[in-house]
Order: structure tokens, then sequence, then C-alpha cells
DNA sequence: ATGTCGCTTTTTAAGCGA
């Protein structure tokens, strides 16, 4: 089974590729991260027509998750137990669009959108830093709970874990940027250190130069300057089966293209 | 030498978010 995780950067504006890549990924299970779009706007009949079920969680022109699967799509959840809140301006708190799991060939999947930090000193950090702590200490007990447990933590986590993660380290320093903090690492590495999740496509892709996005400013994608920020994190049962891991460089080429690749696993 | 997208709205440009 193939399980890939993709942020999409809209799913209108990015149907025509997505269905293109379905056709040539012969993905099982596809995780997509900022659909940007509410139910109504969103592009049902592509995954159809494609062989897919799918389920979407989508508030607003903001994030938005889904997962596509032609190997079952069960027991669909809608945010994690907890999930923190976020109030935008002077509207009431909600928990956005950001998470959603389902039961796809005997595997839990969580499509994840981790909040964007904004800054160092942004109001945006904490709720970042929050969110990941509750999820991952639900994900530490779902593992204790059931040691067999199959579970894929995947998406867009706005985190770079290490110095080789990002083009230039040096760079983020200077500009005091996110993704790089030391909180925002530590946040990252309790799913693996403390919660017991394994990386599966690191080992089989180490860096350095291999990363998962590149912005669409300051032609970094030619000049190679990405990020790694897009991880698939599976409990130890499965990561035990996982065979096979890349990333999909080639979808970032030409026009048209998410500032995200996809990031793909294999199960045995 | 320069340099992006995509969404929305009391739209046809500006603001927001990444």
């Amino acid at each position: 089974m193939r399980i890939a995780t993709w942020n999409v950067n809209s799913i209108r504006a990015r149907a025509d590729r997505i269905e293109a890549w379905l056709d040539r990924s012969d993905v099982d299970v596809l995780a997509i991260q900022e659909t940007k779009a509410k139910d109504e706007n969103f592009p049902w009949e592509l995954f159809e027509f494609a062989g897919y079920e799918v389920a979407h969680f989508g508030l607003n022109q903001w994030n938005g998750v889904a997962i596509a699967s032609r190997v079952g799509l069960k027991d669909v959840e809608r945010t994690f137990p907890d999930q923190p809140v976020f109030g935008k301006g002077k509207q009431e708190p909600i928990q956005e669009a950001r998470a959603m799991a389902a039961t796809c060939g005997g595997v839990r999947v969580w499509s994840l959108y981790v909040p964007n930090g904004r800054g160092l000193d942004d109001p945006h950090m904490p709720y970042k830093l929050e969110w990941l702590r509750v999820l991952k200490d639900h994900a530490k007990q779902w593992v204790k709970d059931d040691p067999e447990a199959q579970i894929a933590l995947v998406g867009d986590w706005n985190v770079a874990p290490q110095d080789d993660d990002v083009w230039d380290i040096q760079f983020f320093r200077d500009n005091n940027m996110t993704h790089v903090s030391e909180g925002e690492r530590a946040a990252f590495n309790a799913f693996i250190d403390d919660a017991g999740f394994v990386d599966v496509v690191r080992p089989r892709h180490p860096g350095p130069g291999v990363y998962t996005y590149w912005d669409y400013t300051q032609l970094r994608f030619p000049k190679k300057e990405g990020m790694r920020i897009d991880f698939q994190l599976c409990s130890p049962a499965l990561a035990d089966r996982v065979t096979d891991a890349w990333i999909d460089r080639e979808e970032r080429k030409g026009k048209g293209a998410s500032d995200h690749a996809p990031v793909v696993i294999e199960i045995g």
C-alpha cells in the first residue's frame, strides 16, 4: 500500500495537477493540506472519476485538509481531541481546519497542517507549540494503549528539525526566522523522542539538499533553496512495515505547481 | 536586474496569508 501527503496550496487551482499526479503516482491514500476551500467549492468529482473516496474538512479560504483513498475511508474524524483554538481578529476562537483522520486499508491516517508560527514573538507561535504538544500527548497515548497501532501522522509540519533541512541555516538565524527555532524543533522531536513515532523518509533520503518545499518567491526552486517541512511519522508497528519512501521533486517543476512536493511511503 | 501565488471583497485593486 502506498500513502502520500501533499500540501497542494489550493485544491481548485491544483485540480488538473492532482488528477494527473494520482494517475501516475499510483498512490492508495493521499492526505491533502491547504485545500483553501469550503465543502461547497470542493472538486468532489475529481476524486470520484479517479476512483477514490474522499473526505474534506474546510471552513473557509484558509487551511483545509482532506483524505482521498481507494482502500477504504472509515471513521472520519475532524480535529484531534482537545485541539487548541485560535481567534482571528474579533471573532470567537475556533478549532481551525488543520487536522482530520480516516482509517484507510487498516492504517489510521492523520492529515495535518500545523499552524505557521509567523514570527518568533507572534501570538501564532505559542499556538503552534501548544497545538503540537497536545497532538503529541494524544499520539503517545494511542501507541501506549495499543503498541501494534497502525498510525501515520502526515502533512505539512511547518518545522525544519535539522540545520540541513534549510538551504542556509545562517540566513534563517540572521533573520530571526521561524521553522528552525529551538522550541519548534523540540515540539516536533517530541513525537519521535517522547511518543515513539518514526520519520520513515529521512533515513532513506538524508540531506543535505533534500527538501519538500520551495518558496514561490526569489526563484527558490531553480536555485535549489528549499526546506524539508513535510513529514510522514509512523507509529512503531507501522514503521516496521515501511519498505520504501520518496519525495516527488518532479511535481514541483513547471507552471502551475504547488510550492510543496508530495511525500510518499510504501508499506509492505 | 528582476523575481510568487491564491484567496476574498460593498472587486476590476488591495489586503491577507504563506
